[in-house]
DNA sequence: ATTGGATAGTTCATTTACGAACAGTCCTTG
DNA sequence: CAAGGACTGTTCGTAAATGAACTATCCAAT
């Protein structure tokens, strides 16, 4: 009895749980963005900047990870609404360096406290989770992510993103 | 030593590694998919589909849990195509039988099997998992999956999906 | 037998993110 | 110091998935 089940078996459950929790997350953040006028790129943009005090677009880049054009066009987006502020890097005119306006300081803060937000769920699920739950759960996620990165798919230096 | 770290930090690590598993698996699926030339739905409706003989769209949309229009129109593809077989219930003309066609049958194994598809890449990835590290994991993403589910959102008995 | 409501699926317009090509800046090397 | 190549970011056309409104069918209640 007991045998280990099928690989493809065990695929299938994952995938499940892997995309309910997805589509889970996708609504919520999908929900707190947009109440508050923010694409999805816009708003992890916007999170993602504000617990530094600026950051390049680049360094912005290579954390989100999102193609270029997304990123470029979120960003755009911010400036115009006046929750950013972009500016070229002095000594390296490539780059821009961006920063929250003080409107966007405020609508960090706002969002971050929002019942219901995004960042409150999330936080209230992660609690739910002993620590030893936690560590398990980021290790073996961690582990499955660089598995799939070193996996056949060419990373055909890619331009975008 | 060794405090809780503040939650809003193991949130964002969470995330972090979730999204990363995610856009992998998303690279996967899209470049298997459209290697067959289906959409991602498509693709997922027919592996769906396949292991069952024989399935009404409803259920398959209890499974996938996709908006109906996306689906509906996945399996519009997939008839044209001739993928897929579709006629309407017996006796419940609203509901419509899938079954595979002979074409679409061959598509299956032949997508099972090849090297670097979806299906064999997520299956490797899991088999590198101790069958202990695997049943934490399932666990602790159904459980967040539940936490989700039962939060604030109203789940305004959508009309879609 | 009729009507109102529920259920299953389709249509269509819209939104959204994306890839490919491009433009500007910087750096090396002869 | 000119030219080629690498790097950062933008533009633009396209494809894909979605929500809202709709059609068709079924069922329950009067």
């Amino acid at each position: 009895m007991s045998s280990t089940p099928p690989s493809d078996m065990k695929s299938s459950k994952f995938l499940h749980s892997f995309w309910q929790v997805n589509r889970s997350l996708m609504r919520y953040v999908h929900k707190t963005a947009s109440e508050n006028d923010l694409s999805i790129p816009q708003y992890s943009a916007l999170m993602t900047i504000a617990p530094h005090k600026e950051m390049t677009q680049k360094e912005l880049g290579e954390i989100l990870q999102m193609p270029k054009s997304t990123l470029s066009q979120a960003i755009d987006g911010l400036v115009q609404a006046d929750w950013l502020h972009r500016q070229p890097v002095q000594d390296n005119r490539r780059e821009m360096q961006l920063m929250l306006t003080e409107k966007g300081a405020v609508l960090f803060k706002k969002v971050k406290l929002q019942k219901g937000s995004f960042h409150q769920t999330i936080d209230s699920a992660i609690d739910t989770l002993s620590e030893k739950q936690f560590e398990d759960l980021l290790s073996t996620l961690h582990h499955i992510a660089e598995f799939l990165e070193n996996e056949t798919i060419i990373k055909e230096n890619s331009q975008n993103d």
